[in-house]
DNA sequence: ACCTGAACACCGTTCAAGT
DNA sequence: ACCTGAACACCGTTCAAGT
């Protein structure tokens, strides 16, 4: 019996319910597969579970905030990036990717209808997208420097309407993803353009 | 007993139904709300819910088309704006404010979630985008004969892009709800300022 | 034809008991 | 300290029985 016990196996099984859990959202979404499919999975019982995470709700949440925080990675390409367009185009792109596999876009949607009522996951969102929101903003000023945006711009107001439509490209793929990813990424190319840009 | 039933029953229940819904979904969001408690508020029993829908998603479903097409309303006014970027405003001001009480923001998530599983329900959603789009880009196809438009815009890609736009603005506004909702139409203003109109 | 409400099925969560 | 799995609570949906 040991007196002290593993330090790593709380990370250890944590990492294998979310691993369990994301492969059975993928598979069925994230109403339809149940605590029970998540445990097989997981090869694990409901109450050992239930030790590593609060609620499924927290598993989602869990989830969520991993794959922002992929997506996020694309930050800093932007601020190494020559040409702004270009790196917001691809940081679009990056985004895009991370829920555009056949069942992440459920859980697009299930996450934010999720942060509509859990106060918890809405503020780890709002803080991830404050974030993201001055990266771009400092992305912006710099391209404005050697003349690569509008000078009244407000850069600030500016990156956050690109967040916004850059979600909202990613919902309607979720829903109806009609067109190939290169093609959405191309539309939100137009938008920065003429958003930031001066002359175009 | 009579022959034939009163014709304007069913219309009578289903309204009944969704009235009694739409008042607990505000108070307590669709995922809280049990179909005992829209019993209870409608004066009906479950037996009887489920002869007039299919299912609580059918519900949400059924709530989810009416309030977009009262936010459709607002089109018509579009068409005969004078000014293309005014009437957009006022469009989006509609939308936002269509889903901006209380309750209904989380609504709005839940009607994405929902339409993410719900195919039907997705091709209503797309049914209904499709109007908005091609009303959107006949008013920029008018507005570009007198000049208020780039001459080389896509007209539908870019009323499409306005759509997707709105609709990241209403989610977030729904998740963190943190200006003013003129606040948010400004921002949207400026959006299609800079992607429609020449010189700004 | 329309309705009632008890019963059913399912699933998230807990907890007494084990090691 | 960590786990198991049966039991509990809750809720969407159905259906036999009523009028």
């Amino acid at each position: 019996m040991p007196r002290l016990a593993d330090p790593a196996l709380p990370e250890r099984r944590r990492g294998q319910i979310l691993e369990a859990a994301r492969a059975c959202f993928r598979e069925r979404g994230f109403r339809q597969t149940t605590i029970e499919e998540i445990c097989a999975e997981a090869r694990i019982s409901p109450g050992a579970l239930y030790r590593y995470y609060a609620s499924k709700a927290d598993i989602v949440a869990a989830i969520a905030l991993d794959a922002r925080a992929e997506a996020e990675a694309a930050l800093d390409q932007l601020a190494s990036a020559e040409a702004l367009i270009e790196g917001l185009a691809e940081l679009a792109g990056a985004f895009l990717e991370a829920f555009d596999s056949e069942r992440d876009a459920a859980l697009l949607s299930d996450i934010w209808a999720e942060a509509a009522r859990d106060p918890i996951l809405a503020k780890a969102l709002a803080k991830r997208d404050k974030i993201a929101r001055e990266r771009i903003a400092a992305a912006i000023d710099k391209a404005r420097l050697a003349g690569g945006a509008y000078p009244a711009l407000n850069s600030e107001e500016a990156a956050e309407t690109l967040l916004t439509a850059l979600e909202g490209f990613a919902l309607r793929r979720a829903l109806w993803r009609a067109e190939p990813l290169a093609a959405t990424v191309r539309r939100f190319r137009t938008l920065a353009l003429h958003l930031l840009k001066p002359k175009r």
